[in-house]
RNA sequence: GCCGGAUUAGCUCAGCAGGAAGAGCGACGCACUCGUAAUGCGUAGGUCGCCGGUUCAAAUCCGGCAUCCGGCUCCA
């Protein structure tokens, strides 16, 4: 009779089986349903396929799609199946790479020539004809010789370059069909597994995303356990579009990007700068209240300015051409800081005035690739709500956890709850000593463990002059856009021999921080629109209040009405177009208007006023002061 | 910059085997005066992104450019 061993499962309950008992069979002990949901499973917390058996007193564990690990397995096997697909319609195809990404996945090919949408149906119906036909996943461990001759029978060269890359002395390879693949796996057991599969999108990827290399065909994809997950995800998406910054800043009137002005050149309507001013009037008095001193600086400067600084020689491919002013060469500025440096050593600065803290809504100018500008998102020309605190040594990290104080505030204020943390380090093109790099990457990283967020690193991401830590907020598609910034210098100081008299009577450089909060005005604009749709807080709206009269004889009232509402400082407007009451109540929503108050005969004779807010409910016969009184709590509380 | 797609009225879009530019919404006018998401009727809007080519004839086919969209690379 065959040894028996333990299986510990999740729910801490053991299950004695033989030894060399399946996944699988274990699956199919705990249930049927089980078994028919498994798509792998982990044996002492390792990913592995179903079909490997377990040798002696283990934990395990069955992974479905529900598991957290459920999806991307389970698209990763897509993308296998993808591969199979585009294999066999394209017998040339050589294959890159074929993760699963977060609400999907994609596989790379070079195909020889480019792929177009159009294609993308047949492979799709090639995909179901191999789901159809229910293929194994079969896995092979071999050395890397092996694998390498493999490929190269295969005419697979970008597969031979990641094995060379891999350590250890053997990989893995999984086969479905006729498509062999170096994959890591677990896949799923069968390709019948997969109950809907969608392709999306088809676009260009550098191979290896290194632009000198050649560009490969990406298709995107997705797939579900359940049609009804995908029809799903679809609604998703198409629900993201609505909230879409572009469409709905076109919408609601707040701005627009026209070709005859220039690509990437944002034209902000009366509401747009409305909201503009809200927010930086809140971000002046927030940085006033907080130690800091406000200054302005030009747009342009001269080019040795920026030679100077380093700008020049690291950072020229973003700025535009120079332009003459009598003889002598100016550029439009690309940054802030090169102008503060200079008010900075406008006089002999002492220990005693540290730390300075000057921060600017300065616009600036960067040349963006065409094809990367995206509305408000990426422009050429930006706002940002920039700082420089010029301090000593000893003050950094003090700081940095205000900085990091004020920038969670602000982000908390303005509704964003969730962000990405990232420790950016030294690039390949970098001024300055590597001690200080150290130094300047320990001070971003005490912060950050002090103050107990947790972070990514993101190696080599850091600016020329600095490592950095950004904090990027998400739009409505997901993708990940940088905000907040907060950048250590120990090298420009030096540049500019920018120095302050200590106690002791002699000359030290001082450390300066660059920082933004919001990143640029546009582009948190952007994100702003996208996280709330449109429909901002009370103390954000362009228009808090619109007062829509019942009937024409009404209009006398709602005038009266309005007037009150400004002179207390709210932002309201009328609608006194000879319209129904449910048109005007219905334009109001479309243009999400927090409050609309709807007067007619009954509120004349009254003098009240009927509140109808964005979410639909209303309520009659409220006294202007006392909705006047909740009103400006709600805004003065930034709700 | 690279790969793919797109560009027709203010907006959303139809028209495309090459043969007199269309709809809905919006705007404007008139009538209606209405109680919580679209009152009715009428009018005006377009060098069909720009430049060139093919053709008897181009919104429609071809080429170049610009811009936009989805990615890649790059970035606040």
């Amino acid at each position: 009779m065959a040894e028996k061993i333990k299986a510990t499962l999740p729910d801490g309950s053991k299950m004695e089986v033989e030894k060399g008992t399946t996944l699988f069979e274990i699956a199919k002990k705990i249930g049927p349903r089980l078994a028919k949901d498994a798509i792998a499973g982990k044996i002492d917390k390792k990913l592995v396929d179903l079909g490997v058996s377990i040798l002696e007193d283990s934990e395990i564990e069955i992974i479905t799609f529900s598991s957290p690990e459920g999806p991307d397995i389970y698209r990763h096997s897509a993308s296998h199946i993808m591969a199979q697909a585009v294999g066999e319609l394209y017998p040339k195809a050589k294959f890159g790479i074929g993760p699963a990404i977060e609400e999907g996945f994609y596989y790379d090919f070079d195909l020889g020539n480019s792929l177009s949408l159009e294609n993308l149906g047949k492979i799709e119906k090639k995909m179901k004809e191999i789901i159809k036909e229910n293929n194994h996943f079969t896995c092979k461990e071999m050395s890397k010789e092996e694998a390498i001759e493999l490929f190269k029978s295969l005419n697979q060269e970008y597969k031979i370059e990641l094995i060379e890359e891999i350590e250890g002395k053997t990989v893995k390879i999984y086969q479905n069909g006729n498509f062999v693949d170096l994959c890591r796996g677990p896949h799923i057991p069968t390709t019948g597994k997969i109950k809907a599969v969608k392709l999306l999108n088809v676009a260009g990827a550098y191979w290896r995303g290194d632009e000198n290399r050649p560009m490969l065909q990406r298709i995107y994809g997705t797939a579900f356990d359940d049609p009804k997950k995908l029809d799903e995800f679809i609604h998703r998406q198409e629900e993201a579009i609505r909230r879409d910054h572009r469409k709905l800043g076109n919408e609601l009137d707040l701005f627009s990007i026209n070709d005859d002005f220039g690509a990437g050149l944002v034209l902000w309507h009366p509401k747009g700068a409305l909201m503009r001013k809200i927010i930086e009037d809140f971000w002046r008095d927030e940085h006033l209240k907080r130690g800091y001193e406000m200054v302005m600086t030009p747009h342009v400067a001269k080019v040795d300015l920026w030679k100077t600084s380093g700008h020049w020689d690291f950072y020229r491919e973003n700025m535009y051409s120079p332009m003459k002013v009598e003889e002598q060469e100016y550029v439009i500025k690309p940054m802030n800081c090169p102008a503060h440096i200079l008010i900075y050593k406008s006089r002999t600065r002492s220990y005693r005035e540290l730390p300075l803290r000057w921060a600017e809504l300065g616009t600036v100018y960067r040349y963006e690739r065409s094809g990367v500008l995206h509305g408000l998102l990426r422009v050429r020309g930006f706002t940002q709500d920039d700082a420089h605190i010029f301090c000593s040594p000893d003050q950094i990290e003090d700081e940095i956890l205000k900085i990091l104080d004020v920038v969670l505030c602000m982000l908390r204020t303005f509704g964003f709850n969730e962000y990405e943390i990232y420790l950016s380090t030294r690039p390949d093109k970098y001024v300055g000593t590597s001690e200080n790099w150290e130094r300047a990457t320990d001070a971003l990283r005490l912060a950050l463990e002090d103050v107990g967020l947790s972070y990514q690193i993101d190696p080599g991401e850091g600016v020329f002059y600095g490592p950095k830590i950004d904090i990027k907020i998400k739009d409505a598609l997901g993708r990940a856009w940088q905000c907040s910034t907060i950048q250590v210098d120990f090298n420009i100081p030096e540049r500019f021999d920018v120095t302050y008299m200590g106690k002791d009577n002699r000359e030290h450089q001082p450390i300066m921080i660059h920082r933004a909060i919001l990143g640029s005005i546009e582009r948190f604009i952007g994100c702003l629109i996208e996280h709330y749709a449109g429909a901002f807080p009370v103390w954000l709206a362009p228009v808090q209040a619109s007062v829509l009269p019942i009937a024409d004889r009404h209009n006398d009232y709602a005038n009266t009405i309005v007037f009150e509402l400004l002179k207390a400082g709210i932002r309201a407007e009328t609608d006194l177009r000879s319209e129904s009451i449910n048109k005007k109540i219905r334009d109001g929503q479309v243009k999400k208007i927090p409050y609309m108050i709807i007067v007619g005969d009954n509120e004349v004779e009254t003098n009240t006023v009927a509140i109808r807010g964005r979410g639909g409910k209303d309520r009659r016969d409220i006294s202007l002061s006392e909705f006047l009184d909740e009103l400006t709590k709600e805004i003065s509380q930034r709700l």
